[in-house]
DNA sequence: CTTGACTCTTGACCAGACTCTAGGGTTTAT
DNA sequence: ATAAACCCTAGAGTCTGGTCAAGAGTCAAG
Protein backbone atom coordinates (compact mmCIF):
# COMPACT_ATOMS: atom_id res chain seq x y z
CA UNK A 1 0.00 0.00 0.00
CA UNK A 2 3.08 2.46 -0.19
CA UNK A 3 4.55 2.06 -3.14
CA UNK A 4 6.17 5.18 -4.13
CA UNK A 5 5.78 8.60 -1.53
CA UNK A 6 2.87 7.33 0.60
CA UNK A 7 4.61 7.58 4.04
CA UNK A 8 2.35 6.67 6.88
CA UNK A 9 1.88 10.06 8.66
CA UNK A 10 -2.02 10.02 9.43
CA UNK A 11 -3.16 9.32 13.08
CA UNK A 12 -6.21 7.22 13.15
CA UNK A 13 -8.14 10.61 14.55
CA UNK A 14 -6.82 12.74 11.64
CA UNK A 15 -7.57 9.60 9.18
CA UNK A 16 -11.58 8.77 10.27
CA UNK A 17 -12.15 13.28 10.22
CA UNK A 18 -10.48 13.34 6.45
CA UNK A 19 -12.04 9.96 5.98
CA UNK A 20 -15.76 11.23 7.14
CA UNK A 21 -16.32 8.01 9.52
CA UNK A 22 -15.97 7.26 13.51
CA UNK A 23 -12.16 6.28 14.75
CA UNK A 24 -14.47 3.39 16.11
CA UNK A 25 -15.73 2.73 12.53
CA UNK A 26 -11.91 3.01 11.04
CA UNK A 27 -10.76 -0.26 13.64
CA UNK A 28 -13.89 -1.83 13.13
CA UNK A 29 -13.40 -1.83 9.25
CA UNK A 30 -9.55 -3.26 9.98
CA UNK A 31 -10.93 -5.70 12.29
CA UNK A 32 -13.54 -6.76 9.50
CA UNK A 33 -10.46 -6.94 6.92
CA UNK A 34 -11.55 -3.83 4.56
CA UNK A 35 -8.38 -2.23 5.66
CA UNK A 36 -4.81 -3.60 6.12
CA UNK A 37 -3.25 -3.65 9.43
CA UNK A 38 -1.56 -0.33 9.51
CA UNK A 39 1.75 0.61 10.30
CA UNK A 40 2.82 1.77 13.97
CA UNK A 41 4.44 4.39 15.68
CA UNK A 42 6.84 3.39 18.29
CA UNK A 43 3.98 3.50 20.70
CA UNK A 44 2.06 1.68 19.19
CA UNK A 45 -0.30 4.23 17.12
CA UNK A 46 -1.57 3.10 13.63
CA UNK A 47 -0.16 5.37 11.07
CA UNK A 48 -1.96 5.84 7.74
CA UNK A 49 -1.02 6.99 4.59
CA UNK A 50 -2.79 8.83 2.09
CA UNK A 51 -4.14 5.82 0.49
CA UNK A 52 -6.42 4.68 3.63
CA UNK A 53 -8.83 7.77 2.91
CA UNK A 54 -9.52 6.74 -0.40
CA UNK A 55 -9.97 3.10 0.48
CA UNK A 56 -12.17 4.40 3.16
CA UNK A 57 -14.35 6.84 0.45
CA UNK A 58 -14.46 3.90 -1.37
CA UNK A 59 -16.25 1.59 0.74
CA UNK A 60 -18.91 4.46 1.84
CA UNK A 61 -19.39 4.91 -2.00
CA UNK A 62 -20.35 1.05 -2.38
CA UNK A 63 -22.12 1.32 0.95
CA UNK A 64 -24.26 4.29 -0.45
CA UNK A 65 -24.80 2.39 -3.72
CA UNK A 66 -26.59 -0.61 -1.65
CA UNK A 67 -23.59 -3.21 -1.04
CA UNK A 68 -22.86 -5.04 2.30
CA UNK A 69 -19.83 -4.72 3.82
CA UNK A 70 -19.06 -8.10 2.60
CA UNK A 71 -20.07 -7.35 -0.83
CA UNK A 72 -17.17 -4.00 -0.44
CA UNK A 73 -14.56 -6.60 0.56
CA UNK A 74 -15.15 -8.55 -2.61
CA UNK A 75 -14.61 -5.24 -4.61
CA UNK A 76 -11.71 -4.70 -2.61
CA UNK A 77 -10.38 -7.33 -3.24
CA UNK A 78 -10.99 -8.06 -6.78
CA UNK A 79 -9.23 -3.79 -6.84
CA UNK A 80 -6.54 -5.34 -4.80
CA UNK A 81 -5.59 -8.25 -6.72
CA UNK A 82 -6.33 -7.28 -9.97
CA UNK A 83 -9.59 -9.35 -10.76
CA UNK A 84 -11.12 -9.98 -13.94
CA UNK A 85 -13.74 -7.05 -14.68
CA UNK A 86 -16.76 -9.80 -15.22
CA UNK A 87 -16.48 -10.31 -11.29
CA UNK A 88 -17.18 -6.64 -10.58
CA UNK A 89 -19.96 -6.34 -13.36
CA UNK A 90 -21.38 -9.27 -11.93
CA UNK A 91 -21.55 -7.67 -8.48
CA UNK A 92 -23.03 -5.03 -9.86
CA UNK A 93 -25.71 -6.49 -12.11
CA UNK A 94 -26.99 -8.86 -8.62
CA UNK A 95 -26.90 -5.75 -6.46
CA UNK A 96 -29.36 -4.31 -9.11
CA UNK A 97 -31.57 -7.02 -8.89
CA UNK A 98 -31.88 -7.33 -5.27
CA UNK A 99 -32.33 -3.27 -5.50
CA UNK A 100 -35.07 -3.98 -8.27
CA UNK A 101 -36.65 -6.19 -6.11
CA UNK A 102 -37.03 -4.27 -3.10
CA UNK A 103 -38.57 -1.04 -5.47
CA UNK A 104 -40.82 -3.77 -6.44
CA UNK A 105 -41.92 -4.80 -2.99
CA UNK A 106 -41.72 -1.02 -1.62
CA UNK A 107 -43.96 -0.14 -4.62
CA UNK A 108 -46.66 -2.87 -3.65
CA UNK A 109 -46.97 -1.32 -0.23
CA UNK A 110 -46.93 2.09 -1.55
CA UNK A 111 -49.92 0.69 -3.49
CA UNK A 112 -51.53 -0.37 -0.82
CA UNK A 113 -51.38 1.64 1.47
CA UNK A 114 -52.17 4.92 -0.85
CA UNK A 115 -55.35 3.12 -1.49
CA UNK A 116 -56.32 2.30 1.83
CA UNK A 117 -55.25 6.10 3.34
CA UNK A 118 -57.72 7.39 0.79
CA UNK A 119 -60.37 5.14 1.78
CA UNK A 120 -60.27 6.64 5.05
CA UNK A 121 -62.12 9.70 6.09
CA UNK A 122 -59.90 10.03 8.84
CA UNK A 123 -63.41 11.45 11.20
CA UNK A 124 -64.95 9.45 13.86
CA UNK A 125 -63.58 6.50 15.87
CA UNK A 126 -62.10 3.21 14.58
CA UNK A 127 -64.64 0.64 13.99
CA UNK A 128 -65.45 0.87 10.28
CA UNK A 129 -61.49 1.99 9.40
CA UNK A 130 -60.80 0.54 6.31
CA UNK A 131 -57.12 0.46 7.10
CA UNK A 132 -58.12 -1.08 10.20
CA UNK A 133 -60.81 -3.70 8.57
CA UNK A 134 -57.83 -4.06 5.57
CA UNK A 135 -55.61 -5.70 8.01
CA UNK A 136 -58.08 -7.87 9.44
CA UNK A 137 -59.45 -9.60 6.92
CA UNK A 138 -57.53 -11.45 4.05
CA UNK A 139 -58.28 -9.64 1.02
CA UNK A 140 -56.97 -8.80 -2.53
CA UNK A 141 -53.48 -8.20 -1.45
CA UNK A 142 -51.51 -10.32 0.40
CA UNK A 143 -48.74 -8.75 2.45
CA UNK A 144 -46.20 -11.68 2.49
CA UNK B 1 -60.69 -11.74 23.80
CA UNK B 2 -63.48 -14.27 24.27
CA UNK B 3 -66.24 -12.68 24.11
CA UNK B 4 -69.11 -14.98 22.50
CA UNK B 5 -68.23 -18.53 21.44
CA UNK B 6 -64.41 -18.55 21.25
CA UNK B 7 -63.41 -21.04 23.64
CA UNK B 8 -59.78 -21.50 24.23
CA UNK B 9 -58.58 -25.12 22.22
CA UNK B 10 -55.78 -24.11 20.12
CA UNK B 11 -52.36 -25.36 21.68
CA UNK B 12 -49.54 -23.43 20.64
CA UNK B 13 -48.23 -25.32 18.11
CA UNK B 14 -51.78 -25.37 16.32
CA UNK B 15 -52.18 -22.30 16.56
CA UNK B 16 -48.62 -21.22 15.35
CA UNK B 17 -49.69 -23.67 12.21
CA UNK B 18 -52.69 -22.09 11.50
CA UNK B 19 -51.03 -18.75 11.80
CA UNK B 20 -48.37 -19.33 9.41
CA UNK B 21 -45.40 -18.01 11.93
CA UNK B 22 -43.11 -20.08 14.09
CA UNK B 23 -43.88 -21.38 17.59
CA UNK B 24 -40.95 -18.51 19.20
CA UNK B 25 -43.15 -16.16 16.78
CA UNK B 26 -45.95 -16.76 19.18
CA UNK B 27 -44.13 -16.57 22.70
CA UNK B 28 -42.10 -13.54 20.88
CA UNK B 29 -45.16 -11.55 20.12
CA UNK B 30 -46.57 -12.14 23.61
CA UNK B 31 -43.31 -11.20 25.42
CA UNK B 32 -43.72 -8.15 23.44
CA UNK B 33 -47.40 -6.82 24.22
CA UNK B 34 -48.85 -7.73 20.85
CA UNK B 35 -50.75 -10.67 22.04
CA UNK B 36 -52.83 -11.11 25.23
CA UNK B 37 -51.53 -13.27 27.69
CA UNK B 38 -53.28 -16.58 26.95
CA UNK B 39 -55.48 -19.08 29.19
CA UNK B 40 -53.28 -21.82 30.76
CA UNK B 41 -54.26 -25.54 31.02
CA UNK B 42 -54.36 -27.19 34.30
CA UNK B 43 -50.64 -28.21 33.28
CA UNK B 44 -49.56 -24.75 31.88
CA UNK B 45 -50.20 -24.86 28.41
CA UNK B 46 -51.18 -22.03 26.49
CA UNK B 47 -54.75 -22.30 25.23
CA UNK B 48 -55.86 -19.88 22.80
CA UNK B 49 -58.93 -19.07 20.85
CA UNK B 50 -59.73 -18.66 17.24
CA UNK B 51 -59.22 -14.97 17.31
CA UNK B 52 -55.80 -15.07 18.12
CA UNK B 53 -54.84 -16.40 14.34
CA UNK B 54 -56.69 -13.72 13.35
CA UNK B 55 -54.67 -11.58 15.58
CA UNK B 56 -51.26 -12.65 15.09
CA UNK B 57 -52.61 -12.92 10.58
CA UNK B 58 -53.26 -8.36 11.47
CA UNK B 59 -50.01 -8.48 12.56
CA UNK B 60 -47.90 -10.30 9.38
CA UNK B 61 -50.17 -8.48 7.27
CA UNK B 62 -49.27 -4.86 8.77
CA UNK B 63 -45.62 -6.05 8.71
CA UNK B 64 -46.41 -6.74 4.99
CA UNK B 65 -47.05 -3.07 4.51
CA UNK B 66 -44.02 -2.26 6.13
CA UNK B 67 -44.93 -1.32 9.58
CA UNK B 68 -42.44 -2.15 12.15
CA UNK B 69 -43.98 -4.26 15.14
CA UNK B 70 -43.68 -0.63 17.38
CA UNK B 71 -46.28 0.21 15.08
CA UNK B 72 -48.43 -2.62 14.80
CA UNK B 73 -48.09 -2.25 18.52
CA UNK B 74 -50.08 1.04 17.60
CA UNK B 75 -52.52 -0.33 15.58
CA UNK B 76 -53.35 -2.47 17.60
CA UNK B 77 -54.15 -0.63 20.39
CA UNK B 78 -56.47 1.49 18.08
CA UNK B 79 -58.39 -1.58 17.13
CA UNK B 80 -58.55 -2.63 20.72
CA UNK B 81 -59.79 0.62 22.68
CA UNK B 82 -61.27 2.11 19.37
CA UNK B 83 -59.06 4.55 18.81
CA UNK B 84 -59.89 7.55 16.59
CA UNK B 85 -59.82 6.59 12.97
CA UNK B 86 -57.55 9.93 12.19
CA UNK B 87 -54.95 8.12 14.06
CA UNK B 88 -54.83 4.65 12.02
CA UNK B 89 -54.46 7.23 9.25
CA UNK B 90 -51.69 9.00 10.27
CA UNK B 91 -50.03 6.02 10.78
CA UNK B 92 -50.45 4.97 7.85
CA UNK B 93 -49.80 8.73 5.87
CA UNK B 94 -46.22 8.80 8.06
CA UNK B 95 -45.87 5.06 6.59
CA UNK B 96 -46.03 6.59 3.44
CA UNK B 97 -44.03 8.80 3.28
CA UNK B 98 -40.64 6.68 4.71
CA UNK B 99 -41.48 4.04 1.86
CA UNK B 100 -41.57 6.81 -0.55
CA UNK B 101 -37.98 7.90 0.56
CA UNK B 102 -37.00 4.45 0.63
CA UNK B 103 -37.66 4.11 -2.74
CA UNK B 104 -36.24 7.56 -3.73
CA UNK B 105 -33.37 6.16 -2.30
CA UNK B 106 -33.10 3.03 -3.62
CA UNK B 107 -34.10 4.21 -7.35
CA UNK B 108 -31.09 6.93 -6.84
CA UNK B 109 -28.91 3.94 -6.42
CA UNK B 110 -30.57 1.53 -9.31
CA UNK B 111 -29.89 4.68 -11.60
CA UNK B 112 -26.06 4.67 -10.77
CA UNK B 113 -25.61 1.21 -11.28
CA UNK B 114 -27.57 1.06 -14.10
CA UNK B 115 -25.03 3.24 -15.85
CA UNK B 116 -22.18 1.85 -14.49
CA UNK B 117 -22.81 -1.34 -15.49
CA UNK B 118 -24.29 -0.47 -18.93
CA UNK B 119 -20.30 1.22 -19.55
CA UNK B 120 -17.98 -2.08 -17.93
CA UNK B 121 -17.60 -4.16 -20.99
CA UNK B 122 -16.60 -7.27 -18.64
CA UNK B 123 -13.79 -7.88 -20.58
CA UNK B 124 -10.19 -8.43 -19.29
CA UNK B 125 -9.38 -7.27 -16.09
CA UNK B 126 -9.83 -4.76 -13.24
CA UNK B 127 -7.88 -2.04 -13.82
CA UNK B 128 -9.64 0.61 -15.93
CA UNK B 129 -12.92 -0.59 -14.74
CA UNK B 130 -15.44 2.17 -14.91
CA UNK B 131 -17.08 0.70 -11.86
CA UNK B 132 -13.87 0.72 -9.71
CA UNK B 133 -13.38 3.79 -10.85
CA UNK B 134 -16.69 5.29 -9.78
CA UNK B 135 -16.36 4.03 -6.09
CA UNK B 136 -12.33 5.31 -6.36
CA UNK B 137 -12.81 9.05 -7.38
CA UNK B 138 -15.90 11.02 -5.90
CA UNK B 139 -17.81 11.74 -9.09
CA UNK B 140 -20.94 12.91 -9.76
CA UNK B 141 -22.96 11.17 -7.59
CA UNK B 142 -22.94 11.24 -3.82
CA UNK B 143 -23.47 7.87 -2.16
CA UNK B 144 -23.80 8.95 1.08
C1' DC C 1 5.39 19.23 35.11
C1' DT C 2 0.87 18.96 34.59
C1' DT C 3 -3.26 19.01 32.06
C1' DG C 4 -5.99 17.78 28.37
C1' DA C 5 -6.39 15.59 24.05
C1' DC C 6 -5.24 11.65 21.79
C1' DT C 7 -4.59 6.60 21.37
C1' DC C 8 -4.48 1.68 22.79
C1' DT C 9 -7.13 -3.04 23.82
C1' DT C 10 -10.87 -5.94 25.05
C1' DG C 11 -15.28 -6.55 25.15
C1' DA C 12 -20.06 -5.10 25.69
C1' DC C 13 -24.08 -2.94 23.67
C1' DC C 14 -27.64 -0.92 20.14
C1' DA C 15 -31.87 -1.77 16.87
C1' DG C 16 -35.29 -5.26 14.92
C1' DA C 17 -37.41 -9.46 14.67
C1' DC C 18 -36.85 -13.34 15.57
C1' DT C 19 -34.61 -18.22 16.56
C1' DC C 20 -32.49 -21.47 19.32
C1' DT C 21 -30.66 -23.98 23.60
C1' DA C 22 -30.80 -26.36 27.85
C1' DG C 23 -33.17 -28.78 31.00
C1' DG C 24 -37.05 -29.92 32.29
C1' DG C 25 -42.63 -31.60 32.44
C1' DT C 26 -46.97 -33.46 29.65
C1' DT C 27 -49.79 -35.80 26.30
C1' DT C 28 -50.70 -39.06 22.84
C1' DA C 29 -50.18 -43.08 20.18
C1' DT C 30 -48.82 -47.76 19.99
C1' DA D 1 -45.54 -48.75 29.46
C1' DT D 2 -42.86 -46.31 26.82
C1' DA D 3 -41.41 -43.55 23.06
C1' DA D 4 -42.47 -39.68 20.17
C1' DA D 5 -44.15 -35.43 19.98
C1' DC D 6 -45.56 -31.73 22.34
C1' DC D 7 -45.12 -27.96 25.78
C1' DC D 8 -42.78 -25.01 29.58
C1' DT D 9 -39.12 -21.31 31.24
C1' DA D 10 -35.10 -18.36 31.18
C1' DG D 11 -31.89 -16.75 28.76
C1' DA D 12 -28.53 -16.62 24.93
C1' DG D 13 -27.52 -16.18 20.00
C1' DT D 14 -28.31 -14.46 15.12
C1' DC D 15 -27.49 -10.73 11.58
C1' DT D 16 -25.59 -5.91 10.11
C1' DG D 17 -22.89 -2.04 10.86
C1' DG D 18 -21.35 0.12 13.82
C1' DT D 19 -20.87 2.70 18.69
C1' DC D 20 -19.54 3.03 23.47
C1' DA D 21 -17.11 2.09 27.90
C1' DA D 22 -13.35 0.99 31.03
C1' DG D 23 -8.87 1.32 32.20
C1' DA D 24 -4.40 2.49 30.81
C1' DG D 25 -0.54 4.50 28.06
C1' DT D 26 1.21 8.69 25.10
C1' DC D 27 1.83 13.22 23.24
C1' DA D 28 1.63 18.45 22.78
C1' DA D 29 0.95 22.94 24.90
C1' DG D 30 1.65 26.13 28.50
Amino acid sequence: MDTLNNPARLTIGRLSQQAGVGIDTVRFYERRGLLPSPARSPSGYRLYSEDTIARIRFIRRAKGLGFTLDEVENLLRLQDQGGRKSAVRELTERKLIQINAKIDDLQRMRNVLQKLAGECSGKGNVDSCPIIEALSNEDEYDGT
